[in-house]
DNA sequence: GTCATAACCGACGAGGATGTCGGTTATGGG
DNA sequence: CCCATAACCGACATCCTCGTCGGTTATGAC
């Protein structure tokens, strides 16, 4: 169901990206343990030795992948959002940009933020290590008005604030991949209406 | 590790009870595809087949377990919450009360809460039935609040602002399991201050 | 005490997955 | 045209896990 060209051998690098390409849905789809490399493989239409011909085994080639669409995840998101505005718009723009990149690749996002599953030790440090770099870049961006909310950015409090933040935009992506008519653009105004405003906010503008 | 009493042959119902017990924190470690049934057999002080004595299969186990604790998490928030009250009196109540849940429960909340990873039809529909009575019922209580938002309480954004907030307090939930050192009403504290008060809220408006 | 019940176990079969190895054939440079 | 390289494949060996089955022995009723 993948490229149809019709049995034409390919050159390795183009090979290892259609490999990557098919280990990313599938294991967005299936999860680590419940994926064969066998679906890889057919979806990446080759047999499954071609795989072991390019990754030594399972595990690198989910690590590979794991790394590459974050380097992509980062990358859509540095460039769309300025680092200037007021903090409201700062807020806005960054929610903006993960649900953009939520919207351009959902299997990517399912992939890097939806299990928990893996027991491996080594993908689980990969894992810990891009949310660490999250944390830490939202925590940078938001440190002024969590000083200004009473929680001082180095403490532990603070770190929490954050990791309501992250949780709660993955958890309304997961909620728009299964509601998808709903426009980014109201999602957006949701999630400010809530993690900007309060719920005991009455009505109010939000910084546009 | 688990009971020492040596040797004793115990009566089915006391037996079924160990191995669900078991199940639960090993499924809630490994998640399902990982663990293998012997593992829960030995944390259980048993033999593989005598699982198969008290449960047809793997995943019947994993089910009974998901439905035993999700009971056992209804009615600890139900105990704990009253219904009347001011809106944020309630809201906060029912953070202190899932809060409470995953202090006491942790491996419960884990099972129950992290794990995206099964693919299977059956156990998916299970979880899925699980998600949606908490977000039906989220919704019932703050229905007033969310309309006073501009959220219709019908309408398909006020799902996801109420999907928002039970990822927001899992995600905080997780967090506090890796920095179990603060206390409970500081955590309530916390996400009070961002889902009610909202990150915008300053003491002074900036003069700037 | 004795005896039926039921709790428990060891071993087996079947299926499926990972990773390896040697061979085959397209491809592109000389 | 020729040939070395490298892309590709089929088959195998190994390991692991689920679920089953027949047998053994503790336990509680009588």
């Amino acid at each position: 169901m993948e490229t149809e060209e019709p049995k034409k051998r390919m050159r390795g690098s183009v090979r290892r990206a259609h490999i990557t390409e098919a280990a990313l849905t599938v294991f967005a789809a299936r999860g680590y343990h419940a994926t064969a490399m066998e679906e890889i493989a057919t979806a990446a239409g080759v047999t499954r030795s071609v795989l072991y011909d390019h990754f030594p085994s399972k595990r690198v080639l989910l690590i590979t992948v794991l790394q590459e669409q974050n380097a992509l995840l980062v990358e859509h998101i540095g460039a769309r959002i300025t680092g200037s505005g007021s903090p409201g718009q700062r807020l806005r723009a960054t929610l903006d940009a993960y649900f953009s990149f939520a919207e351009h690749r959902p299997m990517a996002r399912r992939l890097l933020f939806d299990h928990t599953d893996e027991n491996d030790p080594e993908i689980k440090a990969v894992r810990w290590g891009i949310r660490e770099t999250r944390t830490r870049a939202v925590a940078v961006m938001l440190a002024r008005d969590l000083s200004r909310l009473g929680f001082d950015a180095e403490t532990e409090i603070a770190q929490a604030v954050v990791e309501l933040l992250l949780s709660s935009t993955d958890g309304l992506a997961q909620w728009w991949a299964r509601h998808p008519s709903v426009p980014r653009e109201e999602l957006v105004n949701a999630a400010m209406r809530v993690l900007w405003n309060g719920l005991s906010q009455v009505t109010e503008p939000d910084p546009r």
